[in-house]
DNA sequence: CTATAACCGAGACGGTACGTCCGGTCTTACG
DNA sequence: CGTAAGACCGGACGTACCGTCTCGGTTATAG
């Protein structure tokens, strides 16, 4: 349960972007935050934590699902977004960090699912019940799974970065595997 | 390039086995491969770099592409291979330090994408080519793009674990996807 | 001005018996009493102030001194009980903690004269009184400086250890020094 | 066993003189004598294990034991050098806190009479010895209870001050005192 | 019979230092 | 002459308490 005024959160994003994830340390956010090591460690169970509280102040924005009419636009707008927003603020990084640490913490983990994973997933899931309805998508379709491939790829990319990560990949991924998602026309 | 007797390996395989990466130290490393710390730091940059080699010593074993017959059999049959690999043994554990480790160290991420990421591709790529020479892939099908759906997708379970990752998963994600891939039929 | 009920004494010198003075700390004090730290704050000014009167209670008991009909006996007599109330009970580790204390601490140096250093010598000089009184002791006597003597003796053994102090000692004590106090005899 | 360079005792004197022994820390004392704080833990066991080093350094030339033909007077002029030494020079504040440390902790007291009070003792001891040789003292004095009268009387005035501990003082103890130890003369 | 103060418990707070761990460098002595 | 052993400086860790400070919630007195 966070306070009502972190200014160690404040502290920690600023750190961290200045100094990045290894050089941040607990003693320098408290020292930054005009306030003793005992009140972050009262609050945050770990440096991981801190950070994840202040990644996801900037990166709970919802991801716009807007409406262009047919599935695959909204999905392509969709991730093209995700992408620019992981790509071109400093969000990605946060986030890169968040699941990197989250692979030797099981409580980060768990958090980061239901305070960050869960509400994206449902962000996507929101586009591909819309296509559904219109008739696009075909009805049995897995959606977790749909949003498995597309965001897979995304953070696979994010994560390993063997290829480039940009706004014409949303359009690539969207064309090569969307057609798997669409309702068989009659003929 | 590592020394011929890499009794420093062998110690820290075992040391990340019994204590994971967070409690793996170089000088505990150095004290049960019976070395002083300062061979270690001749031969590796980092605590990641040590384990990179003990890792990927046990993971380099070549994901086996079989040929059933159909290019849909030989992805899940492969798919359900990687998943078996990462879910049961020790190398999903250490695949996942690896690419969390890499997130704050560009070095050991190029290396690890030269000496793992690049040649688990190459594996997933041939069951693409192979699938377009026999004419079942569509053959102007962005062979990367696909690779990132599928494999990103079980990466992304790998890392996030939002939900299971399992041999049934390898079904149902290729019978998703899969579609996307196949050449139009003749009608 | 102490409280009329001093829980926080009783606290005091339980947890004195139980940790001694180093691990004692005003947290554990005011949580044992049942007691917000800051009501220990209000009424003592250091934690070796609490200790004081926690010792001093227990110590204050006057010590005997008896007639015996003799100086050297009652002397003997009164260093032996000063030996013995030192020794065998918790007492002469608290007066050791509030004479090391008092070292860096003048106020309570002051307050350990005050309340007990002086009684003590002065118990001490009504048998030095009374032995001159009755023409044992030489009328000159410098009172303070043969209690110095005497019990100087017994308090550098208190703290040094040099050698045991034990109820032996209080016989061989006087024994050496007595002689320098009494009167010349009519030959 | 110290190291054959202590700037550590060095700082700790320097920080002992200037802040006192509560806010010395071995923090400070590292960070002055431009040291990590694991060096001093190396080789002292306590703060006040560096403190006996940097006291005993310049406390331990021995207290002269002059001939001035009588043992009474060699008596008076030791014990007021000693006065003088623990009075007027930074050592009385020194020994004060080592004997204050040494109630808490038997490592340190066990060293302090080793290193310290042991060969104080045995400088006073001289004395005595030459005393009887000379035939001025009773040959059957039990020395050790001699030093206890005599030194004890001195330390206790240093460690409780409830009067002047002063060169005056010298004498009035010696005048005091001295007659139990002399020889019975034939008259 | 209130109301207003004194005192209280609880415990968060900014701090300081602890003693430990380990990083990465450098020196020594052995084989 | 390469290496094991490990001392060294440094820095952060997470903990323990410090002494200060609000905060509500009793009492306990004074109007």
């Amino acid at each position: 349960l966070p306070r009502p005024f972190p200014f160690e959160v404040r502290a920690a994003r600023e750190l961290l972007d200045r100094r990045g994830f290894q050089r941040l340390t607990i003693e320098g956010i408290a020292e930054r935050a005009g306030v003793g090591k005992s009140t972050i460690y009262r609050w945050w169970p770990s440096k991981a934590a801190v950070v994840m509280d202040a990644v996801l102040e900037a990166a709970s924005a919802r991801i716009p699902f807007p409406d262009t009419g047919t599935a695959r636009d909204d999905l392509r707008l969709q991730i093209a977004s995700v992408i620019e927003l992981y790509t071109k603020s400093k969000t990605g990084r946060g986030i890169r960090t968040l699941i990197a640490e989250s692979q030797h913490d099981p409580t980060l983990a768990e958090s980061l699912r239901d305070r960050f994973i869960a509400s994206r997933r449902a962000d996507a899931a929101t586009v591909f019940e819309r296509g559904i309805e219109r008739g696009e998508l075909r009805p049995e379709l897995d959606i977790g799974v749909a949003i498995d491939a597309l965001y897979g790829a995304v953070y696979y990319r994010l994560l390993v970065s063997h290829a480039p990560l940009d706004a014409a990949y949303a359009d690539t991924l969207v064309d090569q595997v969307f057609p798997a998602f669409e309702r068989r026309r009659k003929r």
